[in-house]
DNA sequence: CCTTGTGAAGGAGTTCACAGCA
DNA sequence: TGCTGTGAACTCCTTCACAAGG
């Protein structure tokens, strides 16, 4: 996960699993591309596929939305469509601020997946007065000092971080005394907002660093020992078959101080 | 989450749950900035407020990399710093090459957080003959044709992919082919590896259709009864029963049935 | 005392396997 | 017959609460 949780203590809400939300747009997505092949029904197991879940999951996810299914044959696709599209809340408007336009703003406000999906960028907001003005992804941008005004009068209720992280926790927390209640931060820092608003974050060295663990210990084992042949664990799409990654190779239970490493950049 | 997982389900390897493995980076980064202040040690209740989590799991987080605290003080934060570093595998030098450089791509090669982390981009990768030889990020992006050169004299073991949807199970096929066995991928769509590949995936409309979701939830709360102050009503603070869909309380299984729903919003 | 480290309890999510229905 | 829908088992993660130890 790249993202962030961040809300939701005890609720039930209405019993939807985290988990299945965050995997209905990946079905979404999938079932889309169906219905532009035209295809009608789709069984779990070829929709699992195409989602790169596996299709018992896949069914549970869509046991809490209801019964959309027909047992013998499968799912109706442009209905799922529709039930999935309502459920996330897609089958309306969300306007959304952008609030940092630099690189990665620019290059988020020129992203084409927004508007297919719903929302709408309502106002790319810059604190830099030199990019007041200035036309990003055919929208001029604006300047911060008029934010609250912005939020208001569009009636936005996401907002976008994608400024440098110093920054961003005054952006949240302007956007949120403006009411905005759900915010994507791109920037890489710990957001803190009161109960009520929900945050997500997508933070790129994270991501690499969590492979650059995986990494690692696929080297380590190559050169630890041959062994570990065949056995269980896959990667991505399915796959019974087996992944490499070793098993520790000491029991040990000690685990104080480095293993012996290097200690290399040790305090002063 | 933002991103995915991938693969390791049945492995022990070392030990390290894969969540705390996620949460490394997080706990890194906020020693990284206890550091840069000069902080010698820091308790689990202050790191995890710092990193956004509670202490009880930043506790048993640290408990699976070893007993590195002090009982009644705290843990080093150089010291920490160090061991994380090392279990993430940045204290190594990771070349990864970027593919794809668009609006995404170029920003992405833009962001200061990888180098800063062990990561170096050793090469920019476009299939656009138009995009050679162009200078971004300070760098000459080279074609694809060379993608295999690219990676075999550079041992790159990561790749970043920033491709449209279209181009990028292919370039992933070919990054694979070529050595690679870490892949990034921005693109919207389902890459499938071979076992040992690991991916992790990024997608942005992902995000905000989660966010939408649990919006939504807000606005129908709202909605239903007067208001929800800021007391404790909110987001995911208890809300007693869900108004909005149905939920088939007895084990009823006739869920059946489009929308039992508000119309609320709905288009036309 | 104060804070870590951890067994044990509690939840959440996943997978299994099969009953149920078209 | 074929595929959905789902109880139940299982695995993974989180939280509690307290003993251990500086």
């Amino acid at each position: 996960m790249a993202t962030g949780r961040t809300h939701r203590p005890a609720t039930r809400s209405r019993g939807i699993p985290e988990a299945t939300v965050a995997r209905l747009p990946l079905y979404l997505r999938a079932l889309t591309a169906l219905s532009e092949r035209s295809v009608p029904t789709v069984s779990s197991e070829e929709l699992a596929a195409a989602a790169g879940v596996n299709s018992a999951k896949l069914r549970k996810d869509f046991s809490y939305l209801g019964s959309y299914g027909t047992r013998g044959v499968g799912y109706d696709v442009e209905y799922l469509v529709y039930q999935i599209s309502r459920e996330l809340g897609l089958t309306q408007d969300w306007p959304i601020v952008m609030v940092g336009i630099g690189n990665l703003g620019a290059a988020l406000a020129n992203y084409g997946g927004f508007a297919s999906r719903g929302f709408r960028v309502a106002a790319l907001i810059d604190a830099d007065p030199a990019m007041t003005g200035k036309s990003v992804a055919g929208m001029a941008v604006q300047h911060a000092d008029d934010l609250e005004k912005i939020v208001d009068e569009n009636g936005v209720s996401i907002g976008v971080i994608a400024t440098p992280a110093g920054a961003a926790q005054q952006v949240c927390d302007r956007l949120v005394a403006a009411g905005v209640t759900s915010i994507l931060n791109f920037a890489p820092t710990v957001l803190s907002v009161p109960d009520g608003v929900d945050v997500r974050k997508v933070d790129l060295s994270i991501e690499l660093q969590i492979l650059a663990f995986h990494e690692q210990r696929k080297a380590g084992d190559a050169a630890d020992e041959g062994e570990v042949p065949p056995a269980a664990g896959g990667v991505g799409v399915e796959g019974p078959a087996a992944k490499v990654t070793k098993a520790a190779p000491s029991g040990g239970s000690d685990r104080k101080g480095p293993d012996g490493d290097v200690p290399a950049v040790m305090p002063a």
